[in-house]
DNA sequence: CGGATTGTTCGGACACTACCGAACCAACCG
DNA sequence: CGGTTGGTTCGGTAGTGTCCGAACAATCCG
């Protein structure tokens, strides 16, 4: 197994980690590490030997997550596929709504407590601490499209 | 179904989504809403409506985890379990191991993949990117903790 | 010592998900 | 048109993880 094929079988371990399926996280290691960073489902089920129905999902599903997009040129007639720009940072911004939906949920928990203290400290610290995550984590995300930015530039 | 067991089920809903098993969300829901922040298993199996062997489990991965602490007081039989002081930040640091994993993946990349610049920009990229949170995030968490602090003690 | 209580471990049942191959649509082309 | 190609959908299957009840180990108590 060549070093490429060993990088993408290790990605496809690492965003399956982060909820993805395991052959959509080997199809992004593959578009990460392809030449021009662009492939269609045939060649990425050849590639990655999986049947072209799982493709269709894979693909369907990292489309939806706003992961990849789906594309075909001018006179074509098969789909292609090519990462979204800065995918990771993209991946990132999704998560964010997990901060809104968990000081949420410690939201309707004070309400359902009622008004012993003990159970509302813990509560509110809850409220705050993603209230605060999802208030600073955005700039963070900011920050870095600077960055990123500022250096592709000069 | 009172609202505090609905906010029950419903951080165990939260929590199975971050990689927990169900059963020890929901018991991290009853510890936050529970009056004095501690239970012992049996307690929890009662109001949770689980064996007492998945108990056990659920608790033994909540205290690998570093989510909880079990506890015995002098003179007891049972064990006692309550909240790690702050969770979530606790949650996150650890979360954010992550971070470094992905970085050293796509540097693993870099290497594999040669010299053809395609595949190195996106490579370098995502190497960049988590290294920047890598450092960053750390920071925000410290700021949290100042935040907190500032808060309890006025 | 027994007997009882607490916690862990084990085997099996169950649900869930990803995957495959086959069947199925839709668009294009000779 | 009929045939080919690209893409989706569907039924069945294998693998994984969670849960339960039962058996087990360890500790305390009368």
């Amino acid at each position: 197994m060549g070093d490429v094929e060993e990088f993408v079988e290790e990605a496809g371990l690492y965003f399956e980690r982060l909820g993805l399926s395991r052959t959509s996280g080997r199809a992004i290691g593959w578009l990460l590490a392809s030449s021009d960073g662009t492939a269609d489902a045939s060649e990425l089920g050849g590639r990655l030997g999986v049947a072209k129905s799982s493709m269709s999902v894979a693909l369907r599903q990292l489309e939806g997550a706003g992961l990849i997009v789906r594309f075909r040129p001018p006179q074509e007639r098969r789909d292609r596929y090519r990462l979204e720009e800065d995918v990771f940072a993209r991946a990132f911004r999704a998560k964010m709504s997990e901060f809104d939906a968990f000081s949420a949920l410690a939201q309707r928990g004070l309400r359902a407590v009622g008004d012993s203290p003990g159970p509302r400290r813990r509560l509110e610290l809850m409220r705050d601490m993603y209230g605060f995550m999802a208030r600073e984590f955005p700039k963070l995300l900011d920050r870095w499209d600077q960055e990123r930015e500022s250096r592709q530039s000069p």
